[in-house]
DNA sequence: AGATTGAGCTCGCCA
DNA sequence: TGGCGAGGTCAATCT
């Protein structure tokens, strides 16, 4: 028997566990499918009664146990907790990941249909752009929010948090500028409001995003402070 | 050939893809393992680099990339795109999965390994508690914020959003109540902040979550709110 | 369809 | 290690 081999139809549950136990103590990504009921109990309690499933474990221990429709997973445990998988009494490959010592995540299969097993790449190269980029691209040319200004700190640290982009105007106020990268909510503006009373009552507010919905900008307006409209597709001249 | 069969190592690209193109539109789950070029291009831009993947495709058609670490995954696509997988000239397995027209994420698999396929259950039995069941146990057990407190209305609409719990107390003085089951953060402050703010400038304004840190509570202070413990494990009667 | 908000958020950064 | 904010947030719910 290849103990690192995937688990085949006919394989039985032990047979099926010590496969997985091997691939997974040989540090490879295991992914299973079987007849199982899932337990979490942690900052919330979940059970998943038996059904078929697959269940992802990481080398690094995070688990996933995916569900069919959605991206995100019906339970799960990060990599800083500790996984076991053993064969309990009843027969059942049991995987267990604890954090916390009352943070547990219990899967019980009574039944492995298949799994895969694999070495995970050292590592992959991958590009992406962040919020950072964009505030980046904001302080090279302020021009996309107001002519004239001038930032001057970029997460400006205060009391109740940082200010995204700090300046002052061609007039010489003080400007405040809280930036998203997709449509402005109501807590961002909480967020600029906090910033403004907290570093300079005077300053001037600026919310920079795509857009703003009407309920947020009329609670904005209240304030007196200012939306600024950007064109992401623009400013990182994609296409 | 059995068509909707897994993918073994010693099938070539072309009965690997019509493998998995038939288990797709047969509703079933895919899942397969693979060297792969990972593009998405939307609300932001990545690009992983030609590496050993696993990918998995729902019948709905949420697409996600996993990594070997997080139990986040690296890239995806939600259930409401598009996913089409086909085999293209230069001889590669292509999965293309687009939401609104310029929202994309393009998968190629030079080789892929192996796969597993799944017909997905019906339906399993979930059960869990969410912050909703915290409501309720509140407004059943006033006594768990403070003696005589009278709460008269759940999600209670205002202007700027919905306050959670809303009442009386003993000396007939209205409560704004923002009811939290993890750590009390800044922003819930400001939430509270609103509603006080729209709904009742002379309301008492109450935080309640399980505990809150020093630079929150002096905060929360600032505006003369106040801070309620309570325990989440005592409510719940958990174990 | 759009807006809002919770989430076992997860993850990363920084004090 | 804890606090805080971003996220391609996702996903549910309500308008």
């Amino acid at each position: 028997m290849e103990y690192k081999s995937d688990v085949q139809p006919k394989d039985n549950i032990r047979e099926a566990t010590n496969k997985i136990i091997n691939a997974h103590t040989a540090g490879e990504v295991v992914i299973i499918v079987g007849e199982c009921t899932v337990n979490y109990n942690g900052s919330a309690w979940t059970y998943l009664d038996l059904g078929k499933r697959s269940v992802r474990i990481n080398p690094s221990g995070a688990v996933v146990v995916s569900g069919n429709k959605s991206v995100k997973p019906k339970n799960w445990q990060t990599s800083d907790a500790k996984t076991d998988i053993k064969l309990d009494d009843d027969n059942e490959l049991v995987i267990e990941s604890v954090k916390n010592s009352d943070d547990s995540l219990l899967i019980r299969f009574t039944n492995v249909l298949k799994s895969i097993h694999y070495d995970p790449p050292e590592k992959n190269v991958e590009v992406e752009g962040t919020e950072n980029d964009l505030h980046n691209k904001l302080i090279e040319n302020p021009e996309y929010i107001e002519d004239g200004l001038n930032i001057t700190e970029h997460e400006k640290s205060v009391k109740t948090g940082d200010i995204d982009l700090f300046g002052y105007d061609e007039n010489g106020s003080d400007v405040i500028i809280e930036v998203k990268r997709r449509k402005a909510q109501i807590k961002n503006v909480d967020q600029l409001n906090r910033y403004v009373k907290t570093y300079n009552e005077n300053a001037r507010g600026l919310l920079v995003a795509p857009n703003i919905s009407d309920s947020t900008k009329e609670y904005l307006d209240s304030y007196d402070y200012e939306f600024i409209s950007i064109d992401i597709s623009e400013i990182f001249d994609k296409k």
